[in-house]
DNA sequence: TTGAAAGCGCTAACAC
DNA sequence: GTGTTAGCGCTTTCAA
């Protein structure tokens, strides 16, 4: 059992003074060269860890971190995230951290800059944001750089070449895990990748899932399947929906790549009797009850309030113990069908 | 912005010591009905929340936990509950906590009441345990309880008055999630239920899936299915499976209870080209082998890793901040097929 | 029954 | 450059 050192244990050692270790284990200059090596020579010698709880307790700093995220009323899928944010705000208070939420309009790229705009007014120590529009989040990525203030994001990466924390899913495998899934259910037939453009999602969500999809049945090479591809807008969603049903009868199996897939399920459980099998994403509670009712068979579960609370717990803990945050940290991508879908843990 | 209350403003509210406020904080008793009062009105006026990092820094005491887990050289399935240890160790050790590994051997009764008995020894401030002997887990449970030890347990839950806190998965729902990806594989046919018996693993275990897997077929109702159920051992292991798959022409899909799905696979694959759906537990490297073959066609994960190291985190967590342990953490129950076996977190 | 004071390990300000 | 010291919020001891 290894004894536990202090930074007074250190310097009884080397024969100097707590300040000097203070200042060799933190680099902060203003040290003789023959005190820096007795230090050191100490330090080579034993495991030393100094005690992340003493360290926090003398600073007594108030850490603020904002949260940028877009707004459930706009969008039902970031409700989680609220959740998450909420277990964060509740579990980590008590040490001192002040975590604030604010909403953009997923819709509008003004509404993003603005939210960002107030943020960076509060000139807190740490943003967590959900960069979805890819333009824009360069943008304020780098002026967040200039401020000084940390930046994790999540549920989608953008390239950013300074340092960033990225919490998500690997889109292009989730595609392929939606293949799968259609293929080990349908032996053969027409298979179709719906988008619904809600044309405020950066298409290259879209495009990574489609791809991974589309890689796994190339694999494949089989002549059992067709690959279809429809893309899908409000106003007319239904009659275009309806059209291509009725215009593909050997369809067996749809892809849908957003968490939309319940007005997919909709439409078809209205038109037709004839199975076709249904994998989409997420579980709004409009997926959930397809599930069970076995109009959708698989969703794909990306996680959204994980995401948003692991973003805030890494900063958190980085700040208070300095834990290293993972800079690219991809979420489990789980399949959830009408049995295990009760018991998924924290969303 | 609500502002951070110490022990010292409540003093200061309050006209009392710190001292005075902490008696009351913690029930220490010696407190006079005025300075009761004083305190309780203004506790209740504030939101107070103890710092719980200054809490834990005077003690100065080191945490001593141990670790009670089958031996992974006897049974390769508590592999990754080492690495969950590990991960634990490093990420705790830091906080003065000391954990310590003790194994025992999965098939030995005699050995894990051993084993407890060298843990009682040391008189740790908790241990975390894997009850798979149902009687002598009771035994050891009831004195850890006299002995005034923190006991957490995981991988399966035993019923115990007293305190004790659990880790693990809903079996019977995940022989209910099993059932499901079988009927979505098969359209009809014999399925059947193999348990393999290391006569070790208590049998509940596998009741609980098998009553799982049946509680679905038999809500189903339908006549497309039949469902067998089969007991291997080793010695014989392979000729009975043989001999049972060739009596059972119908034979399309075949559910393990055990992590030895990969034996049923091996088998399979010698002796027949018929496709036989396979869905079986956990993700040892031959079971992986075989998903990714086709042999095998889902996994359900039992997160192994996850729950030794839950289970230490949350015990830490209690004595350092003064946290609540989930006294029945349900993990969710994961389905992993050849496309997203490599994307899971943590094992 | 109560208040005062020391001290946990570390940081930071301040003398020397 | 370096040692000393005060102090973070809390617990615990000790004297009153």
């Amino acid at each position: 059992m290894l004894k536990k050192y202090t930074i007074r244990d250190i310097a009884e050692l080397a024969g100097v003074s707590k300040g000097t270790v203070d200042r060799v284990l933190h680099n902060r200059g203003k040290v003789s060269e023959t005190a820096l090596k007795k230090v050191n020579k100490v330090l080579d010698k034993i495991d030393f860890k100094p005690n992340p709880i003493a360290k926090n307790l003398k600073s007594n700093k108030v850490y603020r971190i904002c949260v940028l995220v877009p707004d459930p009323i706009k969008d039902v899928y970031w409700k989680p995230c609220l959740n998450g944010i909420n277990d964060a705000i509740l579990e980590l208070g008590a040490f001192g951290v002040n975590i604030e939420t604010v909403f953009f309009n997923p819709t509008s790229t003004k509404s993003f800059l603005e939210a960002n705009l107030l943020v960076q007014k509060k000139l807190p120590d740490a943003v967590l944001l959900v960069p979805i529009f890819n333009t824009e989040a360069l943008i304020v990525l780098e002026d967040y750089k200039n401020l000084g203030i940390k930046v994790s994001t999540f549920n989608n990466n953008i390239e950013f070449g300074s340092v960033k924390n990225f919490i998500g899913q690997d889109l292009f495998q989730s595609g392929r895990v939606a293949a799968k899934l259609l293929h080990c259910i349908v032996p053969k037939g027409d298979i179709a990748i719906l988008h619904i453009n809600e044309n405020y999602e950066n298409a290259v969500f879209m495009q990574e899932k489609e791809k991974g999809f589309e890689n796994y049945f190339n694999e494949l090479n089989s002549s059992d399947f067709t690959i279809l591809k429809e893309k899908l807008k409000l106003p007319d969603f239904e009659s275009v929906l309806t059209k291509f049903i009725d215009e593909h009868p050997n369809l067996t199996g749809i892809f849908v790549t957003t968490s939309k897939t319940y007005q997919v399920a909709d439409v078809i459980q209205k038109i037709t009797n004839k199975k076709i099998a249904l994998v989409g994403y997420d579980l709004l509670n409009e997926n959930i009850k397809h599930l069970k009712k076995g109009t959708i068979d698989f969703l794909i579960h990306q996680h959204p309030r994980q995401q948003a609370y692991l973003g805030l717990k890494f900063l958190v803990e980085h700040f208070l113990f300095d834990k290293k945050i993972p800079s690219n940290l991809l979420l489990p991508i789980d399949i959830i069908n009408s049995e295990n879908v009760n018991v998924i843990m924290n969303d």
